[in-house]
DNA sequence: ATAGCCTTGAGA
DNA sequence: TCTCAAGGCTAT
């Protein structure tokens, strides 16, 4: 597709729960003053609801509205988004029975009403990308009632109600193409265009930083507090069926423009994601649980208008592509010799793919109050402590090459020069990981791992970034007499053609002045990432922590523009470590890698539908 | 597997 | 009591 530059793909969930968008989105209907634009205020919306509601003729005009996702008629609103029956059937069978699609085309297949049947892959997608929310499918089956999207939903019927008024042919049905899920329509993932410092400070709204402060994140949440719960719903996600896609003729249609603006806002509508389960409030649940802050309605258009955007940013199509870290990461079950596709789709958690009435799935406990209280307004600084646990870091992938450089000069293979040093790092890493309290002592082996397994070779990245940025990291690395291994070609696993990408984003980092605090962020940030919590068992864990970090982060920064611009180079690094991840693991499977480094091997290796019986390395390195 | 229609039930 | 967004059923 057109997205791609130099196997550069973009993953839209990058983003997947990323404060910043979720939290500016959030804030944006309560504090209607934040911003300059045409806001609509909150009571005001409210006020127009009521008022709608005695209107007859105002009564639910969204139903003319066509579906965001294949253009049927809607029939009122589904998991988050006015769709039609049959997208909601579908969301529904696709989360129920937890099926994970496979596209066999490029992953923008045209979804509409003749042909969404085609490609379940794309469809799906482009139900998230809508903003349709996983969460709202309940996990324990029950029938009717409400669930606490209905604030939202209304609040969001308000402001539709307030934009048919002010908009010239009041009633006229609302193209498909406007997304229309109360969930803000993704936020234009801003990193993707910022190649440079200057452009960056121009697109980069203030508002956007408001997740990084904590009073805002506590006032948020307090207000959830109050809202009104789902019946019973976790956090789920379907990614565990097998669905073979065979004779799939892939959609040819001209991808019109604005359906690279959806991808574009696809990125803000996979934004936060937990909805918590009422009856677990009178437990004592020890850890906040930021994600419960939920994205509040408001008219995103009025914020960006995305084809504005593009023609300001036509390079934006360089990087549009919208899918999740995860999904770019080798998934394949890499314990099957005949699987030869890297985007195998696979079958995880075992086999009971459609045995979801499991009463043993994972719920996500609520927060006291105290603990609540705590986490934002105590003393926590995670990010300190974390600073201090990695003094001595800065040196160390200098040191590793130069030890590379001197003893392994045997080793006339760049690649495997590669895998040695990246072998080195993970051994490395895996330590580092066990000295981490909140990694150690709170999260069980399992959690630790799917934290390790989705985050190395980001994490792999950031150590040599941080090593460049120093300007300790020497070009190259001597293994013959006229061989030289560029030292960014470790760094990337290999796959040399990113190096000048790379190198691009130190520069930035460098010149925005990335130092040991936002060196901590970053590697912290990394392992307690979003991908890994998906599939663990104690998510709270590990959301307190990221929302911590990302607080005192904040805290630290206090320049919210040049904090954003941190923070979507990370993000870009992180696409960056998954691109590389997934060609090296193309590598892997092609028995390039030599099983001798068998931590790597592992990380590469792992079969997602066991990730329940440890395999044997990581496992004992984390208990050693 | 899909999609249209039916049933359910908490909240307004 | 009504609404409407959940899940269920079933013909295709």
């Amino acid at each position: 597709m057109g997205g791609a530059n130099d196997g550069w793909v973009m993953a839209g969930s990058a983003l997947r729960g990323s404060p910043p968008f979720s939290l500016r989105m959030a804030t944006a209907v309560v504090s209607a003053g934040v911003s300059n634009t045409t806001f609509v205020d909150p009571q005001q919306l409210l006020a127009t609801s009521v008022a709608n509601s005695l209107q007859p003729r105002f009564e639910r005009p969204q139903l003319d509205e066509a579906c965001p996702v294949c253009g049927d008629k809607v029939s009122g609103y589904h998991y988050g988004l006015l769709t039609c029956e049959s997208c909601k059937g579908f969301f529904k069978r696709t989360v129920q029975n937890k099926k994970l699609y496979q596209c066999s085309a490029d992953q923008n297949c045209t979804v509409d009403k003749s042909c969404r049947k085609r490609c379940p892959s794309c469809r799906y997608k482009k139900c998230i990308d809508q903003g349709m929310k996983v969460e709202a499918v309940r996990e324990d089956r029950m029938r009717g009632g409400r669930n606490k999207f209905g604030s939202y939903y209304k609040k969001d019927r308000a402001q539709r109600m307030q934009r048919l008024q002010v908009r010239p042919g009041v009633g006229a049905p609302i193209p498909s193409q406007t997304p229309s899920a109360f969930f803000p329509p993704p936020q234009i993932d801003q990193h993707l265009v910022a190649n440079s410092v200057t452009d960056v400070r121009t697109v980069l709204p203030q508002t956007t930083m408001q997740y990084f402060d904590q009073h805002k994140l506590k006032a948020e949440y307090d207000s959830l507090l109050q809202s009104p719960t789902l019946s019973s719903t976790s956090t789920h996600s379907p990614q565990h069926v097998v669905i073979p896609r065979a004779g799939y003729v892939p959609n040819c249609d001209t991808v019109p423009i604005h359906s690279e603006i959806q991808r574009i806002d696809s990125l803000a509508a996979l934004l936060g994601s937990s909805i918590e389960d009422p009856s677990l409030r009178s437990q004592a649940a020890q850890y906040l649980y930021p994600q419960a802050v939920k994205h509040e309605a408001f008219d995103y258009h009025r914020y960006h208008d995305p084809q504005l955007f593009v023609q300001q940013h036509p390079e934006y199509g360089v990087f549009a592509q919208p899918t999740t870290y995860a999904s770019m990461l080798p998934v394949a079950p890499l314990s099957s010799s005949t699987s030869s596709a890297l985007r195998t789709v696979l079958v995880a958690g075992g086999s009971s793919g459609s045995n979801r009435s499991s009463p043993l799935l994972p719920v996500c406990p609520l927060p006291t109050e105290k603990i609540i209280d705590t986490a934002f307004y105590g003393k926590q600084n995670i990010l300190g402590m974390m600073v201090e646990k990695m003094s001595g870091e800065e040196l160390r992938i200098q040191q590793m090459l130069e030890i590379l450089g001197r003893s392994n000069v045997h080793i006339i293979d760049p690649f495997k020069c590669t895998m040695l040093a990246a072998e080195q790092n993970l051994n490395h890493l895996v330590s580092w990981a066990k000295e981490i309290t909140y990694f150690k002592d709170q999260l069980e082996m399992d959690d630790q791992m799917h934290l390790l397994y989705t985050s190395w070779a980001f994490i792999h990245l950031i150590d040599f970034t941080n090593a460049a940025i120093l300007g300790l990291l020497p070009n190259t690395i001597k293994l013959a007499a006229n061989l030289e291994v560029p030292s960014g070609l470790i760094a990337l696993l290999g796959s040399g053609i990113y190096l000048t990408k790379w190198q691009t984003l130190v520069a930035q980092l460098s010149q925005i002045g990335f130092d040991k605090y936002d060196f901590a962020a970053f590697r912290f940030l990394a392992l307690f990432n979003e991908e890994g919590q998906r599939s663990a068992k104690d998510r709270t864990v590990i959301e307190v922590v990221r929302a911590t970090l990302y607080a005192n982060w904040g805290e630290y920064r206090r320049d919210p523009q040049r904090l954003q611009y941190l923070y979507n180079t990370f993000q870009s690094l992180k696409i960056l470590a998954s691109t590389c991840h997934q060609h090296l693991y193309e590598r892997y499977r092609a028995g390039e890698v030599d099983p001798s480094a068998s931590l790597l091997s592992e990380m590469l290796g792992r079969d997602p539908s066991h990730t329940r019986t440890h395999p044997t390395y990581i496992q004992s390195t984390i208990i050693a």
